[in-house]
DNA sequence: GCTTTTGCGTGACATTGTCACCGACGACGG
DNA sequence: CCGTCGTCGGTGACAATGTCACGCAAAAGC
């Protein structure tokens, strides 16, 4: 049984599980299991079964596609409160996982087995309602990086990234040029000069490993295109 | 009630429903509504909300995203004994479809309304399964669409899809460089590049409308890098 | 027959991807 | 402290792709 201290966080950031019944919320806390992992750690490779489903408590994991030539795309992050709907893709279908999974920062966790995520499917309606609105929030999701990747210059899209980052309250971040370019599908090459050119019109101001986000007005006007 | 010509033929496309109880196929075949369309008819435009699932027996249907441009994307086709996904997911979410849908060639479909689409999840678990399947499988293909245009050259892309289409039968294909452009998300001129370029290597012949695929050994090799 | 539309070709140029190479910086062991 | 090594970023050259602005010719409509 999960310690209530971790219950009620779970409960804070899955809101449908305030909506269920006592008999469903004991079964489920019995049969979900607390986890932690380190950044950088693989949770899923490319092709294989997803042995759980995982519910993030805290952290950030990443979802992505590597090309045989080494190239990236990342296809969308899984926040706290959200769960990968790829693994619960794969596991109400039992296919292999089309993509790579992985930690960018230490995650908590509540991890489910494959078996329940389907019982409960048919047994609790608030359970299904959240799995059929992980799937098609991340279809939509992915549909839109389809068009970023399709239809927009990789200059705007940088600004795009830092735009969200300015409104979050960050400034700063401490990301190489090839993670950038691992995001944005591109390479590191492209970023570097396109960094360079921001910097030269005085957009951010560069250091190894770090980007200062100095002029916001500018940044989020060329976010828009 | 849905006439009986078109119960069978539903079944064979559709084999989920030979499973399901008499009860449930009452009720289906009660509540669906036989449709048919012409071609190039907008079923779903960007940002509505979904009126129907279609449940296609005979045509193709188109599932694209526009940019502001003017340029396309295809994300993936409806074919007979499928369904617009898509439809299902903004059904089930109450949401916008973030894409648009179109009917390629004329199309025979079953619809069903969005109120018994969902209400079926909850009461018969081969239709849950057949919806799920639906979102899942689409999950995947926009993912490879995504590598696609991330990752691929367009040569490449275009020889796959002539790949597809020897392996099919079909040695000729009636398209325009502008509609093959929009299936890839490029612009016509690339098309018109490389397709001439195609045919100064010898791999197909070119006409007003129309590509003949003369070396099969040739394209399936290119299709595969 | 004539005009209009549609499909395609083309050159010039901007953006992006790829390759090869190099220098600068930091971490680390000796 | 020094040398070594891996990581990070810069750069030039070139190929692939996207964009713009044309123009021409075959089909379609009148």
């Amino acid at each position: 049984m999960l310690p209530p201290q971790f219950q009620s966080e779970f409960e804070q950031l899955f809101p449908f599980m305030a909506r269920v019944g006592a008999d469903f919320k004991r079964e489920f806390y019995t049969a979900c299991r607390y986890i932690e992992l380190p950044a950088d750690v693989f949770i899923c490779e490319e092709g294989q079964q997803c042995a759980q489903l995982a519910m993030l408590l805290d952290g950030v994991g990443r979802v992505y596609k590597l090309s045989p030539g080494g190239r990236e795309v990342t296809l969308y992050r899984i926040d706290a409160g959200e769960a990968c709907v790829l693994t619960a893709s794969c596991i109400l279908n039992r296919d292999d996982f089309p993509a790579m999974a992985i930690t960018e920062t230490p995650v908590r966790a509540i991890v489910i087995s494959p078996q329940k995520v389907r019982n409960w499917i048919c047994a609790e309606t608030q359970w299904q309602h959240f799995i059929f609105g992980l799937l098609s929030h991340r279809l939509a999701s992915i549909i839109s990086v389809v068009e970023e990747v399709a239809f927009k210059r990789i200059d705007v899209r940088l600004a795009e990234k830092f735009a969200r980052c300015l409104a979050r309250g960050e400034n700063s971040l401490q990301v190489t040029h090839a993670e950038l370019a691992a995001d944005l599908g591109s390479s590191r090459e492209v970023v570097s000069r396109i960094l360079k050119d921001f910097a030269q019109r005085g957009l951010i101001e560069t250091g190894r490993g770090s980007i200062l986000l100095s002029d916001r007005p500018a940044i989020e006007q060329l976010s828009r295109q």
